[in-house]
DNA sequence: GTCTATACCCGGATAGAC
DNA sequence: GTCTATCCGGGTATAGAC
C-alpha cells in the first residue's frame, strides 16, 4: 500500500514535496526544519532553496494540490448529479481513497495549526471554497427533504469530523483498517443524514453506476 | 459565557496556565513562546520559571488536569449504570458542557501536536487510559446488542472525531453554535450507535433522572 | 543545481541582584 | 518571586565557489 515508487527517477522539486510531507505529519510544519527536509531528500539544506524560496512555499504547494483535488472532486459530483445523497456519499468515498492513495501524507495539512497561520492566506480561501461546496450539498440535501431537518453547520461539521478522522487514521496502520473502508465511513455518515436509512442501499447503488 | 474572572485574586501560577492554554490554543504549543505566555500574564519571562520548571510542564499540568476530569467522568458514568447507551450519552453530554464551561482553552492539548511529542509520555499513558474506557462502554453496547455491530475501532474512531470537533467548535463562535447544544452530538452519535434509534427518547429520559 | 560557510534572529533557560 | 542581563542552541535564509 505504501507507495513504493522507485526514488531516482523523482525529480528533487518532488522529492522535496514528498519528504516535507512526511515529516510535517510526524513532527508538525513548525517541528519540522528544513534541514530534517533536506536530510529526507539526501541534499543540504541551502540546496532547497533553488526549488522554493521558502518553507512555507512548500506546505503552500502542498496544500493548493490537495485543495484543488478536492474542490475538483466535489464540483465532479455535483455535476454529475442524483442528488444531494448521492452526490455525499460518491464524494466521501472519492475522499477516502484518496486520501489513501496519494503518496503525500495529508496529516499535517489540516490536523496541524498550518492553516491558522496568518501567512497561509491562500489555503485559508481555497479551504473556504471548498467547505462552500460541501456546503451547498448539504443544504439541497435538506431542503429536498433527503436529509434530516438538522442544522447545516452541525451538519458540515459531523462531516468534517469524520473526514479528519480519516485523514487522522493514517497514522497509525492498527487503527487504519477501521475508517479506511470507503463505505465505512460514508454509509455512517448518510446513516445519519438520511431522513429515510433505508434508502441508503438505492444510494449505495445510484453511486455505483455513476462512478464507471 | 466567557469566564470573566477578576485576576486580581487568582494566583500567578493560575494564570500562567489560563493564558498559556488560550496562546497554545491559538499558536500552538511550539508556536507560542515563553515571552508571549509571560507577557499575557504581565510578568517578564524569566518568571516563568519560578513556577514551572520548563514551558513543557505547563502543558502537562493543563493535559493531567484535564484528561483527569475525562477519566473521572466516564468512571462515574460507567459507575452509575443504566447501560452502555445511557452511559455513553450521559458521557458526551457531560464532555459538552465541559469543554464550554472550562476557564482553559482545550483545543492545543488534542488538536495540536503536543501528545505527539516524545516528552509527553505521561499524557500519553492518560490518554491511553481514557481510550480505554470508553473502549470498554462501546464493546458492552455492542455486545448486549444495544448497538449495531459496529467494528469497534471504528465507533471509537467516529466518538473521538465528535469530541475533537466539539472542542474545534470552541474557536469561531460563529460555529459555536452547532455542536455545543450538549444534546446534539450525544443524539447525533447515538442514533448513528443505536440498533433500534427509536430507543433515543427513552435513553434521555434514563440519563436525564441519572442526571440529578 | 549542489556544495561550504556564515549571517542573523529567536526561543528556552540560568545567574544573580533586589 | 520579580527583575535585568546573558548564554547557548537551533532554525531560516543568503553569499559565493564549483
Amino acid at each position: 500500500m505504501t507507495t513504493e515508487l522507485s526514488t531516482t527517477t523523482w525529480p528533487t522539486r518532488e522529492l522535496i514535496l514528498l519528504e516535507a510531507s512526511r515529516l510535517f505529519a510526524v513532527r508538525g510544519y513548525r517541528g519540522t526544519s528544513t534541514h530534517d527536509i533536506a536530510a529526507a531528500v539526501g541534499v543540504r539544506q541551502p540546496s532547497l532553496y533553488k526549488h522554493f524560496a521558502s518553507k512555507q512555499e512548500i506546505a503552500e504547494e502542498l496544500l493548493r494540490r490537495d485543495l484543488t483535488a478536492g474542490i475538483d472532486a466535489l464540483e465532479r459530483m455535483a455535476a454529475d448529479g442524483g442528488g444531494a445523497a448521492v452526490e455525499l456519499y460518491r464524494y466521501l468515498q472519492w475522499e477516502v481513497r484518496y486520501v489513501r492513495s496519494t503518496p503525500f501524507d495529508l496529516r499535517a495539512l489540516y490536523l496541524d495549526e498550518i492553516l491558522d497561520l496568518p501567512e497561509f492566506e491562500e489555503g485559508r480561501a481555497m479551504n473556504v471554497r471548498y467547505s462552500m461546496l460541501l456546503r451547498s450539498i448539504i443544504e439541497r440535501g435538506i431542503q429536498s427533504g433527503e436529509f434530516l431537518d438538522l442544522d447545516v453547520g452541525f451538519a458540515c461539521q459531523v462531516i468534517d469530523a469524520i473526514v479528519l478522522e480519516t485523514i487522522r487514521g493514517t497514522a497509525d496502520r492498527s487503527a487504519a483498517h477501521a475508517v479506511d473502508e470507503p463505505d465505512l465511513a460514508a454509509g455512517f455518515l448518510l446513516r445519519g443524514l438520511l431522513r429515510a436509512p433505508s434508502r441508503l442501499t438505492r444510494v449505495r447503488g445510484a453511486a455505483r453506476t455513476l462512478d464507471r
